[in-house]
RNA sequence: GGGCGGCUAGCUCAGAGGGAGAGCGCUUGCUUCACACGCAAGAGGUCGCUGGUUCGAAACCAGCGCCGCCCACCA
């Protein structure tokens, strides 16, 4: 036993080794990237999670995957950047410091807008490191000398440039406009932020007389009647002929007596409701469009925090407008006005971030034009300079970027980054990257600075390239722009994919990356949203601590690009770590039966045995079947390969099969099982750094990290179908002694082997071994008459041998009787290819074969 | 309303035109000198339903049914 390995321990601990490992590695810096590294460039920026909390099950997955690819380029040549960072989520992160101010009893407000900024602070500090040492524990070679933030001032300066600019295209325009308006974050949002929920309420009907015909009315269908105490119009459409003689005339609006013109639009759905519908410009967005078309007076009748303002009518002015909505149809029905209600479910819209109702209100925002952007956007998406894994992916972009409309970039939030725009004592107003001490029109030194900041969503867009030094022409943009591959889930396709590559387009003249990999969403066991408010996420901590990193990690390398959404399972995780333990146990075998000496690589053409080509063959289609599974984003081909083969084919049968020879010291067999655990370990290493490293380092010589050695390349000229069906030949003859053993009830050892016919000698024995059985010349009595050679075997303690073989006979028999048949039918014989019935024809004829070694006679 | 995905073993999921697979669970037998985080053997499936295409369909097409996701001017 080599003294450097001086003992291992019965079984692997992950724990006892992950950390140390990570340390050597960031020590040694070998996650760093360096720009004048002459080799061909990989980069990726990891998306940034938002510093609201520690990292969830989806971030695991996504960071298991980021790293498969981070060090699968390494090893294949590349000089790989992969940057990591952290988002300010401002709206987020907002809220999470408001309901800790809240569990303390006190507001942002009391606290002040100087100490509030502390806390914030003080939470980006800590919480952002959590989330690094996390992805740390997962073993992510990030280059931590790149770490960025949204709000580095850097990054400041890049969020104002990409403003700036788009202000001097004329693109940013501010304006009253209907938005989405959250009554607890007091902030406008942007339509992708809004989650529609399902609701069930009730649809009143309500009746506005007509002015100009007294008697009559026009019947309007509303789930918010409260809306109503602003609406300045009804709408019908222009070919419903139960309306078409109103239009032009003048509705009273109830409890209130305004004139509402009749107007006819487009929009008016004749079959909703009675198909007119009352026009509320100042709180619906529809609305406010049809009042823009048609002119009609615009009334905001709420407060920010959801209370009506109506100081005219003074019993609802100031209420809830859900109380509102109760006392206005309570007046409604004493007025005679409500003519029935029914129950109607629809959506409604929510805050993404905290829940609450949103209330489409009037309110002054910063827009962004978004039309030019995107029609490049489409144009690059069809020159294929975005390729997105699954495909179908991309039309989920195409869609949204044709019926895209302009951003609401501006929020009403403490946190964030400011919007650059200032206006000066004399009123004029400009955009400036630097923070300006005069007005470039005038000189006045009063500026004020606009109060709203950006939306988040505004400065992760710049991500790939603001990283890299933008709006400055650094050594790293240079170097690493574009990237390569951004990797995300499927539910920012259109928040985050879409704005970065209309950014990148934009600033950098070119996609930010040529692939885009959308990963599955981890949902819990049953089936739900992992959600840390609800109590059922789970901590990706808890569970490395449990299983190992490699284990969370091969996992998700086996479930992320497989499947759109994936649930959380436990069995499958733990079924990796005993994987990583079967890995260790099979070093553990080989390095202890290694000599001193030092062992070649075999060779291609060397002369070996039987079971050592058949390994070596197995080991080089699982080198092809892995590589393809990286390339072609189908991890989960990769890993399920290295997976069986190293378990099934190395640990069951060709291990098995050369302890003999390990234990005499033989050097084609200590050659080989140490080559297959180098190889292995090497293939296995972007899924499982851990096991692999320590593993790797337990293997004879001096080593460097796994990291730094090349990606298994192969050599095709070890592939060698024939030793593979001998081998198959062999495994299915052990198989079957065993199986019958077991029939027979016998003992798991002992009992005898006799061939009819001369077989490979090397196979029979060899077989014989792995059956525990011994190969003879004659047989106590008759035995059982085997199928897969001709041969018989018996088993030890029996007085008669019992009849295991009748199943099998039954079996074989249906299998002649299907393959005869479809051989009978001509049409199979004449249309079918000529390899499928050539294929066919064999198996007809090995069945045939079996049966009469069975029952030593000729089979029709 | 539009689009997309899923429905395969008890559970979680692979498989994408030529004999149904894995992990876990289950049954039986093994303290075999790498591993009980293990070894060996086994049970278990009209591949959601109905039609169609094909010599041949779990796979391709159409329709339907659940479940989920995304988008939509969603009164």
């Amino acid at each position: 036993m080599s003294q450097k390995h001086p003992q291992m321990p019965k079984s692997y601990d992950p724990q006892a080794v992950e950390a140390s490992w990570y340390a050597r590695w960031e020590e040694a810096g070998i996650f760093g990237a360096d720009a004048r590294s002459p080799k061909p460039k990989y980069s990726m920026a990891l998306p940034p999670p938002n510093v609201t909390g520690e990292l969830h099950m989806g971030h695991a997955l996504q960071g298991a995957l980021y790293d498969m690819w981070a060090r699968y380029r390494r090893m294949t040549g590349y000089e790989v950047l992969w940057l990591p960072g952290t988002d300010h989520a401002a709206i987020s992160t907002q809220n999470v410091i408001e309901r800790q101010l809240a569990d303390e009893g006190t507001t942002k407000e009391e606290l002040g807008r100087d100490r509030f900024n502390e806390r914030v602070e003080a939470w980006y500090a800590s919480v952002g490191a959590t989330i690094m040492e996390q992805f740390k524990e997962l073993g992510a070679s990030l280059d931590f000398s790149r770490l960025r933030f949204t709000m580095d001032p850097g990054y400041v300066r890049a969020v104002r440039t990409a403003f700036v600019r788009f202000w001097e295209k004329g693109w940013l325009y501010r304006g009253p406009r209907i938005v989405n308006w959250c009554p607890r974050c007091l902030s406008a949002i942007s339509d992708l932020e809004v989650e529609w929920q399902v609701h069930h309420d009730t649809l009143y009907y309500i009746r506005y007389p007509i002015e100009e015909v007294p008697g009559q009315g026009v019947l309007i269908a509303t789930v918010r009647p409260e809306t109503m105490l602003a609406d300045t119009g009804v709408a019908v459409h222009p070919d419903d002929p139960r309306y078409r003689h109103m239009v032009g005339k003048h509705a009273i609006l109830p409890l209130v007596g305004r004139r509402l013109p009749i107007v006819a639009d487009e929009v008016v759905n004749r079959e909703f409701g009675t198909g007119a519908l009352k026009v509320t410009p100042g709180h619906d967005a529809v609305d406010w469009e049809i009042g823009e078309r048609h002119g009609l007076e615009l009334i905001s009748a709420m407060h920010l925090d959801g209370r009506m303002d109506v100081p005219d009518l003074p019993a609802y002015d100031g209420l809830p407008s859900l109380a509102v909505r109760e006392l206005v149809v309570r007046d409604l029905e004493a007025g005679a006005f409500l003519l029935k209600t029914e129950p109607y479910t629809h959506e409604v819209g929510h805050c993404d971030r905290c829940d609450s109702i949103i209330e489409p209100l009037i309110s002054e925002q910063w827009f962004l034009k978004m039309g030019p952007m995107a029609e490049r956007a489409i144009a690059a998406s069809q020159r294929g300079q975005v390729r997105w894994h699954a495909q179908r992916y991309e039309r989920t972009y195409l869609d949204w970027l044709r019926g895209i409309r302009d951003w609401n970039v501006s929020r009403q939030l403490w946190l964030g980054h400011r919007i650059p725009t200032y206006t000066c004592a004399n009123g004029h107003q400009f955009a400036s990257i630097d923070e300006p001490d005069h007005c470039p029109e005038c000189a006045s030194a009063t500026l004020e600075q606009d109060p709203d900041v950006l939306d988040t969503w505004f400065s992760s867009a710049l991500w790939p390239f603001a990283t890299l030094g933008w709006p400055d022409d650094t050594e790293d943009l240079r170097t690493f722009y574009p990237t390569d591959l951004n990797a995300t889930a499927r539910e920012i396709i259109n928040l985050w994919v879409s704005r970065m590559i209309m950014t990148g387009l934009e600033f950098m003249g070119a996609v930010p990356f040529s692939e885009v990999a959308i990963h599955s969403v981890v949902q819990t066991a049953d089936g739900k949203r992992m959600s840390k408010s609800k109590g059922n996420a789970i901590d990706p901590r808890e569970i490395i601590r449990r299983y190992g990193a490699d284990a969370l990690r091969a996992w998700g390398a086996s479930v992320a690009m497989s499947s759109q959404d994936v649930r959380f399972d436990e069995s499958r995780i733990e079924g990796f770590k005993r994987f990583a333990n079967k890995l260790w146990n099979a070093t553990r075998l080989v390095v202890d039966k290694l000599g001193e000496d030092s062992l070649a690589v075999p060779a291609p053409d060397a002369d070996l045995d039987l079971v050592d080509r058949w390994i070596l063959s197995r080991l080089q289609r699982t080198i092809e079947g892995a590589r393809r599974g990286i390339e072609d984003f189908a991890p989960q081909v990769a890993i399920n390969g290295i997976y069986d083969f190293a378990w099934h084919d190395f640990c069951d049968w060709y291990l098995e099969a050369i302890k003999p020879r390990l234990r005499d010291g033989d050097p084609a067999a200590r050659a080989v099982s140490l080559h297959v655990l180098d190889v292995l370990f090497r293939l296995l290493h972007p899924f499982m750094p851990f096991v692999t490293e320590e593993l790797w380092h337990r293997l004879p010589g001096d080593r460097d990290f796994v990291m730094r050695q090349p990606w298994p390349a192969g050599d095709s000229r070890f592939s060698d179908p024939d030793a593979e069906a001998r081998v198959d030949k062999l495994i299915a003859l052990v198989e079957e002694i065993r199986r019958a053993r077991q029939a027979a009830a016998a003992p798991s050892r002992g009992g005898r082997l006799k061939l009819e016919q001369p077989w490979e000698p090397g196979s029979a024995a060899l077989a014989a071994d792995l059956a525990a059985v011994a190969l003879v010349e004659e047989l106590a009595a008759q035995g059982i008459a085997l199928t897969e050679v001709a041969a018989r075997v018996e088993f030890p303690a029996l007085g008669v041998e019992p009849d295991t073989q009748t199943a099998t006979r039954e079996r074989l028999l249906r299998e002649l009787q299907r393959s005869q048949a479809k051989l009978a039918d001509e049409d199979f014989v004449a249309k079918a290819p000529q390899s499928v019935v050539d294929r066919e024809r064999q198996r007809a004829a090995d069945v045939k074969e079996a049966l009469e070694r069975l029952d030593g006679a000729r089979v029709p």
